[in-house]
RNA sequence: GCCCUCAUCGUCUAUCGGUUAGGACAGGAGAUUCUCAAUCUUCAAAGCGGGGUUCGAUUCCCCGUGGGGGCGCCA
């Protein structure tokens, strides 16, 4: 059986969005899947909407998420170029051959695909003109998700604009003829169109590639398909809130595919082995940001602390407006902070509000926590043992500071509990954070017992 | 209006004629810990409606209904 040869045909008119990345992502696991090739094509043909802007966005968020590309622009290949507004004599050459074997035909100055059949008018309700319908047999679109769907292909329609550009449907089936392509992998709104498609390859005498049409992604709430101007649509905007990207791949992976069985975590090359078309469901799904972030939480788990700390800083350097400026100015001590909290965050973009009074004496105090942390006992008493006792604590260890705290929790015939939420307050602020004898050690003595004075002051 | 398509918990989904209809996220309750998070236990939550086919339908067929997509000299 000869090799399989997918393509992922964005272009560039617009921001990145969920949706093409899914379609991507299918495309790049068959293609490893199989051993295939994965090929990119940019498809640039409007040009009053093209911009290098978008492409550029393109390839970094298809880098980002790991899908590389054995073809196309930047990576080369045998049946180049990959940017359709560079392969306009092809174009020229294919039209050539619709015009004389008499498929193709000027009109108002654009070239129109000739249908084969009677030729009859009719008015046509939803463009509120009359039209030239054709007598013909319907299209079958062999589809690998969908079955065998027949589709009635009934109008001559455009193929090369007045302006002198081709349109879509013309150049995606030459550059796929052209390609190699075997198999069509896209959204389940190109399914109308394969139609279209089917005739082009027949009069090219060209044979037509296996079609597998994949679900839509819905937007989050409200009807509809998810487009590029939906809240949570755009590729970026997850990597701007430092979500990673294997998270996204695993949480794409399952929109509209599953392995069968209740895996759901796994990692891109188990996807690999078990990706395949039989598991792909034909009904649209609906993008569920929650269980994303549960996804990106449980690989954050598992981070390693070197990535987590890079992509923090990361993080925090591309959002200087969220955290005070000195929060890199010392390396080891900003590291410590983020794996203190590495097993407490659900995303990297909580992380600068979560660690703010490790950074700065400005931080906000939490004014029901205070309320409540002031409600039971004595608990300025209990700060007042606790820092005497803190005077001449260890700090090196958690452990060390566990049993200090326990010792002078013991004296006054409480637990730990008892003087972790007041401590906790008066030296972050908040009701909520990272255990408090890592809180401790890490912030450092000096810290700890002004803040704690302070708070007693006040 | 015409054409194509889809239909299981709120959401993502499993089930390839016989199951107490399973899992995950989200939600409720509890356990645990040093708050929170995680973790564990637990509760609630679904086969769109109507006809068939069959000993038996969530599953197969038909009709409705509902959702989605398409009907550009956009891609």
């Amino acid at each position: 059986m000869s090799q399989v040869r997918v393509r992922f045909a964005p272009s560039p008119t617009g921001f990145f969005h969920i949706g093409s990345a899914r379609t991507a992502l299918f495309n790049w696991l068959y293609a490893r899947h199989t051993g295939g090739v994965f090929v990119l094509r940019i498809e640039d043909t409007d040009q009053a909407r093209n911009s290098d802007e978008y492409l550029r966005l393109i390839y970094d968020s298809l880098r980002w998420l790991g899908l590389d590309w054995d073809e196309g622009p930047e990576a080369g290949g045998a049946v180049g170029p990959y940017r359709q507004s560079e392969r306009a004599a092809l174009y020229r050459e294919y039209l050539q051959k619709l015009k004389d074997s008499g498929r193709a035909y000027e009109k108002d100055g654009a070239v129109y695909f000739r249908l084969l059949g009677d030729r009859h008018e009719v008015f046509d309700e939803h463009r509120k003109k009359t039209v030239v319908k054709v007598r013909n047999t319907p299209v079958v679109i062999d589809d690998m998700i969908r079955g065998r769907v027949e589709r009635l292909e009934d109008e001559d329609f455009v193929i090369f604009r007045s302006d002198g550009n081709p349109v879509f449907h013309f150049v995606n089936v030459v550059d796929d003829i052209a390609m190699g392509i075997t198999h069509v992998i896209r959204g389940e709104d190109h399914l109308s169109n394969a139609s279209k498609h089917i005739e082009l390859f027949r009069a090219l005498g060209a044979p037509v590639p296996r079609y597998a049409h994949i679900p839509l992604i819905l937007k989050q709430s409200g009807p509809g398909k998810m487009s590029k101007r939906d809240k949570g649509a755009l590729v970026e905007e997850y990597r701007a809130r430092g979500f990673l990207p294997e998270a996204l791949v695993n949480f794409l992976s399952l929109l509209g595919w599953n392995p069968g069985d209740d895996r759901e975590k796994m990692a891109v090359a188990e996807v690999i082995r078990l990706f395949d078309f039989p598991g792909v469901n034909q009904s649209n799904a609906r993008f569920d940001e929650k269980k994303l972030a549960h996804m990106n939480m449980l690989y954050l788990l598992e981070l390693p602390a070197d990535r987590f700390v890079a992509l923090a800083g990361e993080h925090f350097a591309r959002r200087p407006e969220e955290a005070p400026a000195q929060a890199l100015a010392d390396p080891a001590y900003f590291r410590e902070v983020m794996l203190l909290s590495q097993p407490k965050v659900k995303g990297i973009d909580e992380l600068p509000a979560y660690t703010r009074y490790f950074f700065t004496e400005d931080y906000p105090v939490d004014a029901k926590a205070v309320e409540k942390a002031l409600s039971r006992g004595d608990p300025k008493a209990r700060l007042r043992e606790l820092d005497e006792a803190l005077r001449t604590a260890d700090f090196s260890s958690d452990t060390k500071l566990e049993e200090t705290i326990k010792a002078v929790a013991a004296k006054a015939g409480l637990g730990f509990g008892d003087y972790q939420g007041p401590a906790r307050l008066a030296v972050s602020g908040t009701g909520v954070g990272p255990n408090l004898t890592g809180l401790f050690r890490v912030l450092g003595r000096d810290r700890v017992l002004r803040r704690i004075e302070r708070f007693l002051g006040a």
